[in-house]
RNA sequence: GGAGAGGUGCCUGAGUGGUCGAAAGGGGCACCCUGCUAAGGUGUUGUUCCGUUUAUCGGAACCGAGGGUUCGAAUCCCUCCCUCUCCGCCA
């Protein structure tokens, strides 16, 4: 969401975006369905004003007659605009909803994923000299992540981590943790459960409500919201990721600047329906239905500056974590078609896949500037005491199945078995160098 | 799951149909007085939107959320969300 003076005052920049990020928004139209909705204010106010002053000449007595009728016919046009307002805004809103960011000068204009741009690559691919397996087979070799039985209880891209396979996700989860520990974040385990205006205030729905054709997102109904045939609960959501828990904690407060850049950590199971995907990733712990995930989230003050150094801050973090576990890597920067509506600049991590001969994504940075924040209503107080949205980041720390696929493939050895990364040898039971075959 | 109580401004808390954006106290801020500290006095103290302006003024909305009744609602009615207490159930 963006502020609509803005958009008023910088039309052609926005007009610009919309079109570098493929969005489809008639701008013209909000512009005019903006001046309509203020004119109704104005004439609705005016309305108001004389129903109060009528009330007021009432005062303790009882209204005459006229003032009875006069009351009445106010009141028949507050309703009439009520309803216009009403419907004004519910157009307004449809369409400020879809108004994107205006991306960074830096973010390379594109039309899709193939536009985006390597800009670093660090470590290399390894050279086997002997035939090396996929993920799904070292996982069953070693017994110790289970697909078949997997489907057998969850249905599709169902699957179990068990042994080492188990401990290594875990472990994996601790790394991370500990790792933005140490560099200042503060850890935190966000529900995963989470009422609407959390997923719509990270952007993940395209309207300020849920739409029966979104692709990711699992919604959870309960017994009661079908007593009657109305609903009576508030439905519920399984988030995709922690980003917008952690975003949404501090939800319609204003904060102290003295406590900013909050910098927090969450570590949270993650579920994606991928409805968009069927067909695609098929096999294997790359596409799954539910992981567990670190994520890194930053909130600070309504600064371009400060939000790209901690931007950059976070993105090196993943590097780190990449070089650390010893995963050949490369850095994208997406291009304004692939990156979504909110993002001012966008960074993908990708780790080198053996089996795929390619990178697979295994983590993504983004900077929103102050567009969540406004959804959500996070502000701060300025030193003038003037009260500003914060700005929004986020980026990916560890997601538990595309490391663990990396890892696999990238530390097997001739014998069958898999070498654990020296750094996540400490989390693993006796400090397990190896995952052999039982 | 059953029974009850309640959600008001930065905080405590009054307000059950009109004079309430809201008493009172506390806190914060500004100034005044008082020869330290302390105490006292006066004033001020929310958010959002619209218009005007470019920094002033005017108007509207907001007393958990949404809807309704009424000439008029913080106050009455309905639905939902949340909090607290007791009982039950589960861990």
């Amino acid at each position: 969401m963006l502020d609509i003076n803005f958009i008023r005052e910088n039309k052609e920049a926005v007009a610009e975006a919309v079109k570098n990020k493929k969005i489809d928004l008639n701008l013209d139209q909000l512009l005019e369905i903006d001046e309509k909705r203020r004119k109704i204010i104005v004439e609705l106010d005016k309305a108001r004003a004389e129903r109060k002053e009528l009330a007021k000449s009432a005062k303790g007595e009882k209204p005459t007659q006229e003032q009875i009728e006069e009351g009445k016919k106010i009141k028949q046009e507050i309703a009439k605009l009520e309803e216009e307002l009403g419907s004004i805004n519910d157009e307004f809103e449809k369409l400020m909803v879809k108004v994107p960011t205006v991306p960074s000068k830096d973010a390379p204009i594109g039309k899709d994923d193939s536009e985006n741009v390597e800009i670093e690559k660090h470590g290399e691919p390894p050279e086997f000299d002997f035939q090396p397996k996929d993920h799904m087979q070292l996982g069953r070799d070693l017994d110790i992540i289970d697909f078949e039985r997997g489907v057998k209880v969850s249905g599709y891209r169902g699957y179990y981590m068990k042994n080492e396979g188990a401990s290594l996700q875990m472990a994996l989860m601790m790394y991370a943790l500990e790792k933005l520990i140490s560099k200042g974040f503060t850890p935190m385990i966000p529900p995963t459960l989470v009422k609407e205006f959390v997923l719509f205030g990270s952007g993940y729905f395209a309207g300020r409500h849920f739409d029966e054709n979104q692709d990711e997102v699992y919604k959870i109904a309960t017994k009661d919201l079908e007593a009657d045939g109305k609903t009576s609960k508030e439905e519920k959501f399984l988030i995709g990721t922690a980003e917008p828990a952690l975003l949404a904690y501090h939800a319609g407060e204003v904060l102290d600047k003295s406590k900013l850049p909050l910098k927090i950590c969450g570590f949270s199971p993650c579920y994606r329906s991928e409805i968009g995907s069927y067909g695609k990733d098929t096999k294997g712990l790359y596409r799954v239905h539910e992981f567990m995930k670190v994520e890194q989230v930053c909130l600070c003050e309504a600064d371009k500056e400060q939000a790209e150094k901690l931007h950059m801050e976070m993105l090196e973090i993943s590097k780190e974590l990449h070089r650390e576990i010893g995963l050949p890597y490369r850095v994208l920067e997406i291009c304004t078609g692939d990156m979504g509506p909110g993002k001012y600049r966008m960074f993908d991590m990708e780790a080198w896949i053996p089996s795929r001969g390619d990178y697979g994504e295994t983590g993504s940075a983004s900077n929103f500037l102050d567009w969540q924040a406004r959804r959500l209503n996070v502000k701060y107080k300025t030193e003038d005491d003037e009260k500003k949205f914060v700005y929004m980041l986020n980026n990916t720390a560890i997601p538990s199945p595309r490391f663990i696929i990396s890892i696999l493939e990238n530390y097997q050895q001739e014998d069958g078995s898999v070498k654990v990364p020296e750094v996540l040898r400490k989390y693993m039971p006796g400090n397990a160098g190896v995952i052999k075959k039982k």
